[in-house]
DNA sequence: ACACGACCTTCCGC
DNA sequence: AGCGGAAGGTCGT
């Protein structure tokens, strides 16, 4: 092996890893499509393709395959580089953009729209997906700034920021995950996909799917078939929801949700079976536009009564108002983008990663139960 | 408005 | 080895 880049097939796109770092980002429980089937290597599905991402401190670098390509060769294409633009500036208001990181061009894509390359729709598919025109070094300074305990828990997990998912895969993950556990709701993702979703492409040997389409679950033998795949209760939820969408939506109702106001957006996906104030919330922070929104599941709960509002030590159980309580008070911590950060802290708040933090930091989840003989 | 129990199945800890 | 409880909740009472 002469490279450091075998294969030659890897495309490469500037990102610091302050901005992004994709071992967390994907396996924090937002998206369930990745996987790291290589160290340091990521693959997963977006939309119709399949990637595959990998990462320096400094550069993103990423595989694409696409129905009817082959799994040796991606897309051979000429190498178009990012112009360096200093002068990006964030689209949210008051931040100055004062980062050394390398940003990409905004206006790339709309000043080649006459002649699309591929990767021109590569990179914008990154840029979407992980929503790279969003500061998210500004972001941890400010957050830091307001919340002392944010700040000390996020030096140990940087470069965590919220996908920009589907709404269709990310409203039935989501249903999915109800009094579950990360990996049973990935197998039951999967089982989805394998089982109702069109093919997309063999990669190394293994074959990928699309999300099913809606009105594939909303057949009326799909109840069934969800329960003898495993999926318990959740089988009527998925059903009913899919039965619900199909017969009083168009297909884009979903889409046509983005970027309402979140009361509205929230209100709306409550109606479906299955969707509670939870569910509802995770959609509206991870596929509706609505970095306010802010999940309240038990992790929360444990962290909101453990650093930020002590009298949750005393409630018996959350209740409606209880759970808009705890938003609300993060909102006004955190700000705009407080479904952000508290994506921060619930990410290290999961057992899988508690190796992460700095070993002379307390592991707050350990029980000091007893010591290992 | 609040409290409780049921709900499918798997994983984890003791 | 096997059992009880929890797992990124929701729904009905």
């Amino acid at each position: 092996m002469s490279g450091k880049l075998p294969g030659s097939a890897w495309k490469s796109f500037p990102v610091c890893i302050k901005e992004l770092r994709i071992d967390t980002t994907l396996a924090c429980g937002q998206s369930f499509r990745w996987k790291e089937l290589k160290p340091g290597e990521w693959t997963g599905v977006i939309k119709d393709e399949v990637w595959k991402l990998k990462q320096t401190s400094t550069e993103l670098f990423y595989q694409v395959f696409r129905r009817g390509t082959s799994d040796i060769k991606p897309v051979i294409k000429k190498e178009i580089l990012p112009v360096a633009t200093e002068k990006l500036k964030d689209s949210s208001k008051k931040r100055k953009n004062t980062t050394t990181c390398p940003q990409p061009p905004k206006k790339l894509l709309l000043e080649l729209k006459t002649e699309p390359f591929i990767e021109d729709l590569d990179i914008k598919t990154i840029q979407d997906y992980f929503q790279l025109n969003i500061n998210l070094t500004q972001l941890y300074k400010q957050w830091s700034e307001a919340d002392s305990n944010f700040e000390e828990i996020s030096t140990s997990f940087p470069g965590i920021r919220m996908l920009h998912q589907d709404p269709v895969e990310n409203l039935f993950s989501f249903i999915c995950s109800s009094n579950n556990h990360i990996s049973r709701i990935t197998s039951m993702v999967n089982l989805l996909c394998v089982n109702f979703g069109e093919e997309i492409c063999e990669v190394d040997g293994q074959m990928y799917y699309q999300f099913p389409a809606i009105y594939k679950l909303a057949a009326d033998d799909i109840e069934q078939k969800l329960r003898d795949l495993g999926f318990g209760y959740r089988a009527k939820y998925i059903n009913q929801t899919s039965k619900y969408i199909v017969n009083n939506h168009t297909n884009e109702w979903l889409y046509s949700l983005r970027g309402l106001p979140y009361k509205d957006v929230k209100k709306a996906l409550m109606k479906l079976c299955g969707v509670g104030a939870k569910v509802a919330d995770c959609v509206c922070l991870m596929s509706m536009d609505q970095p306010g929104s802010i999940p309240v599941d038990t992790h929360v709960w444990q962290i909101a009564a453990r650093h930020y509002i002590p009298k949750l030590n005393v409630s018996k159980s959350l209740t409606d108002k209880l759970y808009d309580e705890i938003g609300d008070y993060f909102r006004g911590l955190w700000g705009e983008y407080a479904g952000w950060a508290h994506s921060v802290l619930f990410t290290a708040d999961l057992k899988k990663f508690q190796d992460k933090f700095d070993s002379k930091k307390k592991v707050k989840k350990s029980k000091s139960k007893t010591k290992v003989k």
